[in-house]
RNA sequence: GGGCGCGUAGCCCAGUUGGUUAGAGCGUCUGCCUUACACGCAGAAGGUCGCAGGUUCGAGACCUGCCGCGCCCA
């Protein structure tokens, strides 16, 4: 026997190593292929919400699709995570007093893969954790030798067909991790700024112009002036010279329709080297470009003097301060900007010139967008659709080198004139450019971690080769992310997943919302409100809690208002809701929302919903003690062949509702079939049955057939969501009904079979649940207590009702709680509470606690409440424009719900009368 | 400035192509430790669907405007 109380713990470790020893998450070879690659988490840390809530959707997926017979590849993965990985190593480094730059590149690498093997093999276990059946055996890390000779191996094609090419352009740069950055990093913030508004004399003139200038201090790169060419007020100044101040330089003034004639005075300062805008401008008047900074955004020599070796900030105070002594500051006002933030580093963003490497997208991005016009790939929701093609249309060229040590190394070597070869190796390159013995250098930037992470999908299946896996399950069914991701990886992957395989890297995507807090925060560290998906399977204290939200804070300031937070939201701590209660939650919280509050109410609930499982299993394994699966002829009750086709309409609702990925749907159709149907209804009809000697073994056997067969297709059906607590009660059921198959995992999952539907006995029950409810109505408003016994008295009524009594009467009486049921002559009914059911009266007779008042008041409720949906129909009812208008069917309706309503209201008055008479 | 999304019960959310009296869960109230389950059972209360117009016989769904919140891109 089962233990009382559901323990997931207990259960969780045991199933998991007993699946994973028996090889039971990798492809059967055989059926149709399925195939999810999961989004490598990054070696930087622990998995958060975000991967529990889609890694629990992909194994759910993965589990549905091995069960219905698939040949099921769940490919795993891990991600080097470029920049942040180094940057969390580097940071180790320095709690120590160290520094990269104080030792080789060679032994920094080798910290940071003992920091990956590390923070691998955390998250490799929390994915176990979470119960994921994935491949173990095939699991990748994106800096793998077969990764890296396949990264190398796109590199050197798209250098060889002119796709990526190295140029001196203005990048984004971050001055604190000095490495380019991609536009995709880059998040600009809203801050409060200064527009500083600077005279800048014309040369051999008493006129000026005034520019306005968010950023002074880029001034000194200055190399021209620009104006509308249609200004009124300076057309005739175009083509003079402006004598730089600050400076011995001399700039001219220059007409251009990009400046904004309403903008700031009409006078732009440009400064090709240090803002985008004014580089493209720069482009087109031939402007020279002057770079004022160092690599960590200091000013460089090639600014006068007094401003050398000033830090960018502490410049912009001295110019002002210069610019003021100077009479040339006319005026200084408040100004709402935009500052370009990194988004690993936080610091401010330098536009600058350095030489990189390019991916050219435009020729790549137009079959992206093709595939997903034409449905070879289909989003899902498809509102992403517009994102996606948006980014597409509008895509610049990807800078994709990064000034790291961690990552993938470009192939890339230069000889001692800066000519540039592309290969393998430096004995290819030689051999293959004829160089002898010339010296080469090899590149020291590695790429953009999203340039491998583009490959994912074929290069972690054995592409270049024609594997099996390659050959079997590319392309893979779907893919699963967050809409965050959509350009720095849905949108490349689409591209070189094109351009190299010839097909769409996955036919379906499915874009999940992101999880945030149930204030509808987004969970971030900063913010000290993260969770972490295995506390709440597991549980933690709230003073454990609290450390974790609160340790490591960088706003060390932060850390009471966390602590008070965390006890407002968690007074008690996490308690361990399992696994399987998580998986479910998440599941349940996939709609087509892009923001998903996580509520652990909402855990709580299903934590609940566990325990009501595992209890309704002991429930059956009870009743089954002595029962033997083979023996004995079965015959079939009536609620019997209506769960069996209950059963059916919920596995309707799943078939459909997982292709449409509304896997909140389904886990609310899994909830309401297993607790209202089958709990609620099912167990308590069948107890009669089982419980008393009048009916006769074969109607026992076919109810304890159905008990076991109908639990053991639910366990078959919840068990993609839940897989650990479905295992567990499915052996002990399964063995009672002499299956010997070793686990649920590999059963077929139950499908969907409309000539298992009973549409009579649909009818029947619900007719005996209409009289339950009625008359549980009854005692729930009167106060009854519901231990107390009631005979019930029935009167008029069909011979329909009259065949329904006589045949059901066991089915009433104890979920009912009734004593006796009895047809009465209309002048035998005594004092007592009634209702009616269609055409038929129960009286539920009370002796000696009948309340008269509040059976007066409940009748006037009754009443009343009839009353309001009369004037409704019948005003609904009166309207021509109605009755000519809209369908048959819907007016039918509507008539025959207003025959009843009266028929009933008329019983009902009649009926209170009587009471007030009394 | 351009684009996208959201606003439904005290709270977290469903609501498919317009069609009965708008649904769950949590919480609340009432009564129950009824031998599967108090992490439970039975019953109940609670919504002018952000606001204002419009289309329609009929709008939570469609259209327009407004208010509020959020995201993305410049």
């Amino acid at each position: 026997m089962k233990n009382k109380t559901y323990e997931p713990q207990t259960i969780e470790n045991f199933w998991y190593q007993k699946w994973e020893q028996n090889n039971y998450f990798i492809p059967s070879g055989k059926g149709n292929p399925y195939c999810i690659i999961q989004p490598p988490p990054n070696v930087t840390g622990t998995l958060h919400m975000g991967h529990g809530f889609q890694i629990s959707i992909m194994d759910t997926m993965i589990r549905y699709h091995r069960m219905l017979g698939d040949n099921t590849l769940w490919q795993l993965g891990l991600d080097h995570a470029g920049i942040a990985t180094q940057m969390l190593v580097e940071n180790n480094l320095r709690a120590e007093g160290k520094s990269r730059h104080d030792m080789e590149r060679e032994t920094f690498i080798k910290k940071v893969w003992e920091w990956k093997n590390y923070s691998g093999d955390t998250i490799s276990n929390q994915t176990k954790r979470i119960g994921v059946s994935g491949d173990w055996s095939r699991q990748k890390f994106t800096l793998d030798p077969d990764q890296i000779e396949i990264v190398q191996h796109v590199f050197i094609k798209l250098y060889e067909e002119g796709l990526i090419y190295r140029g001196k352009r203005l990048v984004n740069w971050d001055p604190v991790l000095k490495t380019a950055i991609s536009d995709l990093e880059v998040i600009n913030e809203e801050a409060e700024g200064s527009m500083w508004y600077v005279r800048y004399p014309i040369v051999d003139s008493d006129e000026s112009l005034i520019i306005a200038t968010t950023r002074p201090e880029t001034m000194l790169g200055d190399t021209a002036i620009a104006v509308h060419p249609e200004d009124e007020r300076y057309k005739h100044l175009i083509g003079k010279q402006i004598k730089l101040p600050l400076t011995d330089r001399v700039i001219p003034i220059i007409a251009d329709d990009y400046v904004d004639q309403e903008f700031g005075t009409g006078c732009v300062k440009i400064t090709p080297a240090h803002d985008f805008n004014d580089y493209a401008m720069g482009q087109r008047h031939n402007l020279p470009l002057i770079n004022i900074f160092t690599p960590d955004a200091y000013l460089n020599d090639n600014v006068p003097v007094v401003y050398q070796g000033l830090e960018r900030f502490q410049a912009r105070k001295k110019i002002i301060g210069d610019l003021q002594s100077s009479n040339l500051l006319v005026k200084t006002e408040k100004h709402q900007l935009k500052i370009p933030k990194g988004d690993r580093s936080g610091s401010t963003i330098e536009p600058y010139l350095t030489d990189q490497w390019f991916v050219k997208t435009k020729e790549l991005a137009g079959p992206a967008m093709q595939v997903v016009l034409d449905g070879k790939i289909k989003i899902i929701p498809n509102t992403w659709t517009k994102t996606y093609l948006q980014w597409l249309e509008n895509i610049e060229d990807w800078c994709i080198s990064r000034q790291l040590w961690w990552g993938h190394r470009i192939p890339a070597w230069s000889d001692e004139e800066n000519n540039i070869y592309v290969g393998r190796n430096e004995n290819e390159i030689c051999a293959k450019y004829k160089l002898g013995d010339r010296k080469l250098k090899q590149d020291e930037d590695v790429l953009d971690t999203w340039f491998s992470a583009a490959l994912w999908p074929f290069s972690t299946l054995g592409w270049p080769e024609e594997t099996y896996e390659f050959k079997t399950f590319y392309p893979t069914s779907v893919l699963v992310t967050g809409f965050d991701i959509i350009f720095f990886w849905v949108a490349r992957m689409v591209m070189m997943g094109l351009k190299f395989t010839g097909e769409v890297p996955f036919k379906e995507l499915y874009i999940t919302g992101l999880i945030r807090d149930s204030h509808g925060q987004k969970m971030s560290k900063s913010k000290g409100n993260i969770l972490d998906p295995i506390d709440l399977a597991d549980g933690i204290t709230l003073e454990k809690l609290i450390t974790k939200r609160t340790s490591n804070l960088m706003q060390k300031h932060l850390t009471e208002k966390i602590e008070k937070q965390t006890r407002k939201d968690f007074p008690q701590g996490i308690a361990g809701f399992g696994v399987d209660a998580l998986r479910f939650t998440f599941c349940s919280l996939a709609t087509t929302s892009r923001d998903i509050n996580f509520d652990i109410a909402r855990l709580e609930g299903y934590r609940n919903f566990c325990t009501k499982i595992w209890n309704a299993t002991r429930f059956v394994l009870m009743q089954l003690e002595d029962f033997n699966y083979t023996d004995e002829p079965a015959e079939y009750s009536l609620a019997d062949r209506w769960i069996q086709s209950e059963i059916q309409n919920t596995l309707s609702i799943i078939t459909t509702e997982f292709k449409n990925y509304r896997f909140d749907l389904v886990t609310q159709a899994i909830y309401e079939f297993t607790w209202y149907q089958f709990c609620d209804w099912y167990l308590e009809l069948v107890k009669p049955i089982l419980n008393s000697d009048q009916f006769s073994p074969a109607l026992k056997q076919g109810t304890r057939k159905t008990l076991i067969a109908t639990l053991e297709s639910l366990l078959r059906i919840i068990h993609p969501f839940m897989p650990f607590i479905t295992e567990e009660l499915w052996q002990d059921v399964a063995s009672k009904m002499q299956i010997k198959e070793p686990t649920i995992m590999l059963q077929k999952y139950p499908e969907f079979d409309a000539t298992k539907i009973d549409n009579d006995a649909f009818s029947e029950i619900e007719w005996i649940k209409k009289n339950i409810l009625a008359i549980r109505n009854i005692r729930g408003e009167m106060n009854i207590s519901p231990n107390k016994l009631l005979p019930l008295l029935l009167n008029k009524g069909t011979e329909n009702d009259r065949r329904r009594i006589n045949q059901y009467q066991d089915y009433l009486k104890t979920p009912a709680k009734l004593e006796s049921i009895t047809w009465a002559n209309d002048e035998k009914i005594p004092l007592s509470a009634s209702t009616l059911v269609d055409e038929m009266e129960l009286h539920l007779v009370f002796n000696d606690s009948f309340d008269l008042g509040a059976e007066i008041a409940r009748m006037n409720k009754e009443i009343n409440k009839l009353r309001d949906d009369i004037d409704k129909l019948e005003v609904k009812l009166s309207n021509t424009n109605y009755t000519a208008r809209a369908p048959k069917e819907v007016i039918e309706k509507d008539q025959i719900k207003l025959t009843e309503s009266k028929s009933l209201i008329i019983k009902l008055s009649a009926h209170l009368k009587k009471l007030e008479n009394i």
